[in-house]
DNA sequence: CTCAGAAAGTTTAGCTGTTACGCTTTTTTA
DNA sequence: TAAAAAAGCGTAACAGCTAAACTTTCTGAG
């Protein structure tokens, strides 16, 4: 199906390498510890080479598989089930996204430790995940019929997709999951009445 | 009141110096287009005494009056009359806050555009403000009675807090905060039906 | 087939933010 | 008044990142 050239090959094997190297190197000795000329060598490319394949800079050779998130975000308020509010379905999608991710790839867990130590990669990965906001606001708004900017859509926009990053670190993720999105679909007021 | 040695009058002095000679090169030419040497030569002084006076960097130049804005968190939350909800409290406190602000200080218009228009300071100023969360949260779950890390009230401080900057560039800021506000009070559900 | 051009890669050299180090000067204080 | 403390200085260097000019490798149209 994928029609690669040997140059397109040879190339997506240079980004793989660096990023290979990248990865094996941070985990092994932090991030702070490893310098680009370092990973550069390592994949045996120049240094310029590097910021040719990640324009983004260091922080981009650790994201290197960035999916189609988006779509799935979208399809989750579109073709949820009807009677399900669109909260409901961000936070089951949610849920099933990180769960899944977990049992797949093995070396997932060295990712996540090395993200979650690392401040500079924390911050690159939650602006990563928001530049999704503008794409789930519009899909919202679709959804309720209002404007496409609409400043409520926006926010439980927002407010859904940082949830995840809220909540990470706690002592039960999901259950803290639970009460976020309890909030979004709520509201503080909702919430304490029971 | 403020006992200050000559030392510590002209420590400040140098780094009020350098703070403007900052908001002036930066409001004139651009954040990126004036560099760390440059603003310790027109404040006469050398690229280390600068760094020893703005330990955070380059950005920290232009968020001199960082002001005793977590106490007025705090203390909305608290003392707010009664009847009156949390979010509600924290939503008239913020309109407060930016509408006082603006007709305060005459170059505060540069700064806000400053801010604005450079990525790395939006960045910069969010991660600043961010860092009250954590005692807003508390204040928020004493109040309610709640454990001092629930994750419902991490969550509504975190929103609350984020409101701010995400209604930024709206149209009509005021009713943007107002409808944040709605989501966060009366949940998603609640801001339909009505 | 072939050859011109696109694309990947290299070298070199440099800029910018930031820090370490060792030294001088000023202010405080014992 | 001597010594400790603190502000500042200059140099040098490191890390991330980019530009420029040049070489090699692949692709594709004639």
């Amino acid at each position: 199906m994928t029609e690669m050239g040997r140059r397109e090959r040879k190339k997506a094997a240079t980004r793989q390498s660096l990023a290979d190297a990248a990865l094996r190197l941070f985990t092994e000795r932090g991030y702070d510890e490893v310098g680009v000329r370092e990973i550069a060598d390592a994949a045996d490319v120049s240094v310029t080479t590097l910021f040719k394949h990640f324009p983004d800079g260091k922080e981009a050779l650790v994201f290197d598989q960035d999916v189609d998130r988006e779509a799935a975000l979208v399809a989750a308020v579109r073709e949820r089930p009807a009677g399900q509010s669109v909260p409901e379905a961000l936070h089951r999608m949610l849920l099933g996204e990180h769960s899944r991710r977990v049992h797949t790839d093995p070396r997932f867990d060295d990712f996540l430790r090395l993200v979650d130590t690392t401040p500079a990669l924390r911050e690159y990965a939650r602006r990563m995940w928001l530049r999704h906001e503008h794409a789930l606001a519009a899909a919202i708004a679709d959804d309720a019929g209002l404007a496409t900017d609409d400043p409520g859509c926006r926010a439980l926009a927002h407010f859904a997709l940082e949830a995840p990053v809220l909540v990470r670190g706690s002592r039960d993720p999901d259950t803290a999951l639970d009460r976020v999105f309890d909030l979004l679909g709520n509201g503080w007021s909702g919430t304490r009445a029971g």
